[in-house]
DNA sequence: TGTAATGTTCAATAGTTCTTGAACCAATTG
DNA sequence: CAATTGGTTCAAGAACTATTGAACATTACA
């Protein structure tokens, strides 16, 4: 594993690519964890997605949701950690990540956005 | 040319669809354009958008547009009239398409928002 | 040093999407 | 009825995307 990954500048950033990114139902779970996991500040490694898809597979996703400027992948130890750029989106593309995290939390039924263990089937 | 082609119910519309419909930049050009056009509350035709494409390349924008639940078209003699859904679009994810649109206008040098023949190269 | 844990990278494959041109359909106009 | 206009549909090819498993790299720890 090579250092810290590449991440685009703030202003390389690009709507089409983002849009790209979150169309992707495994990459709108992942993204939603991340800002769920903002309000406690913290950030959530690679592991905490396992019930998301294979080992093979999220690193695949990681990858374009960091080329996309999407979210920042920190290395310590054996660990990658990651968080929403929530900075550089609001300033780029104001109110559009909100947008789509609120839009998929009143859809969170329909969408798989939550890992199997932690789907609760309100019956 | 069959009649006026199926439109998905608003509640039908889905997040991962219309973020997957967003992120192609010919149909994020042509809902940027049908957005600019709200303003004057009318409506556009298919040949409107030939800056964008060929007639066969538009057609099939057109529809994804129109199943993902973005747009709606009227038929009116041998012409289709176009507009965005705003208000189901809004009711299901609101301030998702005012972001995306504020977006995609900030960014609109980058992007090829406009036909050719419309694009002004402010020097 | 050896082994386990955590992720990445590579290669292969299946499936999807975009684009193009030709053919087609419906409505209008002469 | 024939021609034109405006747009859709079909088929085919190129390009891209997601998924999988195997191999690999790095760190931690006994």
């Amino acid at each position: 594993m090579s250092r810290t990954p590449l991440h685009p500048a703030r202003e390389q950033i690009e709507l089409p690519m983002v849009l790209d990114c979150l169309r992707d139902p495994i990459r709108l779970a992942i993204v939603y964890q991340l800002a769920q996991q903002e309000r406690v500040s913290s950030e959530l490694c690679c592991g905490d997605f396992s019930g998301l898809g294979g080992k093979s597979n999220l690193a695949y996703h990681f990858a374009k949701l960091r080329e996309c400027g999407l979210m920042q992948t920190r290395v310590a130890g054996t660990n990658r950690f990651m968080r929403l750029r929530r900075e550089d989106l609001d300033a780029r593309f104001p109110g559009l990540l909100d947008a789509v995290i609120s839009s998929a939390a009143r859809d969170a039924g329909r969408l798989q956005l939550l890992s199997d263990c932690e789907v609760v089937d309100a019956g």
